[in-house]
RNA sequence: GCGCUUGUGGCUCAAUUGGAUAGAGCAUCAGACUUCGGAUCUGAGGGUUAGAGGUUCGAGUCCUCUCAGGCGUACCA
């Protein structure tokens, strides 16, 4: 249901019949109960154009609206803003009919397109920490939103599995323990024995540097001993991914090596397009406007990230046919993807048409604001975290009685997992944000467990009532009509989320539907005697669309539900 | 130095992309229960949106400057 866009048709038609021509302007939800449902701010801005008043402009738009359908009162306010109401007939049939729709009434896209969704992207050489948390989970729920929205979305886990390091890392594999099960359970500690090896020793480090080369060339006993390595610390990887209920498998990965093949292509077309520079002996391209050149190629031959990312964007493109390409990536990193977007528009590596964004996100902080570190200042491991949260969220299982010890597990960790989800998704990915407990494991507030509790008790309701719903949806008073609007906005909300890929959006619809649910349940008796059959009928729909509704909304963000809790 | 970015009640965050009297939660205070799950609901106090100018019918949002923080600044990714 685009709820919004069918106001806007009405508008429209309006200024057709009373004659103004004007570009498209859209009506936005009303900021208070007072004016209405929608409101139509466009007569302000026109007024200086039509050398009229915007009150008169209101007024001729209204005299020419259509209240035989959707909109059934509208007004003029202020300086001429127009409030318009909704029909609460035409509402209930539109919210009864999204409870009869398996998709709740969100259309697939019409035009859908291939959306490349680059996140995560963990370093092979190092366990996943907490910097890993953001992308992953911001990434996954914005494929997941587009998946629902109908386009095709393409995951790609771009994973660092090419550079100096691995080298250290496959000599020191094979001296200690070739097939890999025991020294690497903790990739963190490996690494560290590996560098102060290296560091002593340098009949080691000459080995390891000696390897390096192998693997680039091709040596197959070195490039073994690599397969090997990444396959485990691969493993690891998806036992967080798992463990956070995020989509990624092997499929998903396109590692940086995956690349390598490209490069010296890369290379070359950008040399018979004229941009490269050679400065200080390295291959660079210096952007218009900018101070510091993309450096493609080292001096010594070697290739960048920047590369890497070039050979990326062209694969996604061309081969994979993207029309657009998110990055989930650090904020800090803003600089470097809007030179490469650059040269990949400018190379002609991305067509025009395909839009090419940096989706940046904030740090994770500590209390005290600075950056989230472990007690003695190392970095957190993603699954310590998340076994952390796991083992806190059963201590807020308020009623261990009712479950057996298996509940209790399998409760904790969707409620623990979803509380670390919920709190990181529910903030502007923008900005850098606080990493608290407390806050995050709440039943009051925007939590996870708050909307969870609230699916819960919708459930419960269900329990007692027991029986079949039948009969029509009437709104009945104003927060059954305020409820059946937020409902119907559902599908506005996520492609506005979509659009500007912000989960937040996703989470601060899901608690103002959760609040308002809770206000008309306090005040409108559902299953309480005295309640009159039909009553109780259409008020039973209502709490059954608020729970699929918010079922779905988490479902998008990667959170489960349970029945009780 | 240059560039990017942030600054909103005591705290954590919103604000439909320029719209009406800046909203929530926590904390504080005051109410509502023989609970359709009170893990709830109702209400109160608390704001010069860092500061100063400007743009216009209208600014937390856009522009300029100042102050304060964060980040990035060519052969790591």
């Amino acid at each position: 249901m685009k709820l919004k866009s069918q106001i806007n048709d009405v508008i429209k038609n309006a200024f057709v019949k009373a004659g103004i021509e004007h570009e498209p302007m859209s009506v936005t939800e009303a900021t208070k109960p007072e004016f209405g449902d929608y409101q139509f701010n466009g007569a302000m801005a026109l007024a200086k154009r039509l050398g009229k008043n915007p009150r008169q402009i209101a007024e001729m738009i209204m005299e020419n609206l259509d209240f035989s359908g959707i909109v059934v009162k509208a007004q003029i306010a202020g300086p001429g803003f127009l409030n318009l109401w909704i029909n609460p007939l035409w509402i209930a049939q539109q919210v009864q009919s999204a409870l009869h729709d398996e998709r709740l009434g969100v259309s697939k896209r019409e035009n859908p397109i291939k959306v490349v969704v680059d996140y995560s992207g963990p370093n092979m050489a190092k366990q996943m920490h907490v910097g890993h948390l953001r992308s992953t989970i911001i990434g996954d729920t914005l494929a997941n939103l587009l998946t629902f929205l109908g386009d095709e979305v393409i995951r790609q886990n771009h994973i660092g599995d090419w550079g100096t390091q691995f080298g250290m890392l496959i000599a020191y594999l094979e001296e200690t323990d070739e097939d890999g099960s025991g020294s690497l359970k903790d990739l963190e500690q490996f690494y560290k024995d590996a560098k102060e090896r290296f560091d002593a020793d340098e009949a080691f480090a000459d080995k390891a540097r000696e390897y390096v080369v192998k693997i680039q060339s091709g040596d197959e006993h070195c490039l073994k001993l690599w397969q090997k390595f990444i396959d485990i610390s691969l493993r690891h990887c998806e036992d967080v991914y798992d463990k956070l209920c995020v989509k990624l498998t092997r499929d998903d990965v396109k590692a940086e090596s995956f690349y390598n093949k490209d490069l010296p292509e890369v290379i070359e077309e950008l040399l018979e397009k004229n941009m490269l520079t050679k400065s200080d002996g390295a291959q660079c391209i210096f952007l218009e406007g900018e101070e510091i050149p993309v450096i493609v190629q080292k001096g010594d031959g070697g290739y960048l990230y920047a590369t890497t990312d070039l050979a990326a964007l062209r694969y996604r493109a061309n081969v994979l046919e993207a029309k657009r390409i998110a990055y989930v990536v650090d904020a800090r990193q803003g600089g470097h993807f809007k030179q490469v977007f650059k040269v990949a528009k400018e190379s002609g590596f991305v067509p025009e048409d395909v839009k090419l964004e940096h989706i940046a996100f904030g740090t994770m902080m500590d209390k005290n604001g600075k950056p989230f570190k472990t007690r003695d200042g190392g970095t957190v491991k993603l699954i310590d975290l998340l076994d952390e949260a796991v083992v806190k969220a059963k201590g807020a299982i308020k009623d261990k009685e009712g479950y057996s010890k298996e509940e209790v597990e399998a409760l904790a960790k969707i409620i623990g997992i979803g509380a670390v989800k919920y709190a990181d998704l529910a903030i502007n990915r923008e900005s850098n944000y606080i990493f608290n407990w407390d806050k995050m494991l709440s039943f009051d507030g925007n939590t996870s467990l708050y909307m969870q509790y609230a699916y819960a008790r919708i459930q419960s309701i269900f329990r007692k009532f027991n029986g079949e719903i039948k009969g029509d949806i009437v709104i009945g008073d104003a927060l059954e009509h305020r409820l059946s609007v937020m409902l119907l906005r559902f599908e506005d909300m996520l492609e506005s989320a979509a659009d500007n890929a912000t989960p937040n959006q996703i989470t601060a619809y899901l608690y103002d539907l959760a609040t308002l649910f809770m206000r008309f349940y306090e005040h409108n008796p559902i299953l309480k005697e005295g309640v009159d059959e039909k009553t109780k009928m259409s008020r039973l729909q209502l709490a059954d669309l608020t729970a699929k509704t918010i079922k779905q909304g988490l479902d998008i963000l990667g959170i489960e539900v349970v029945d009780r809790l």
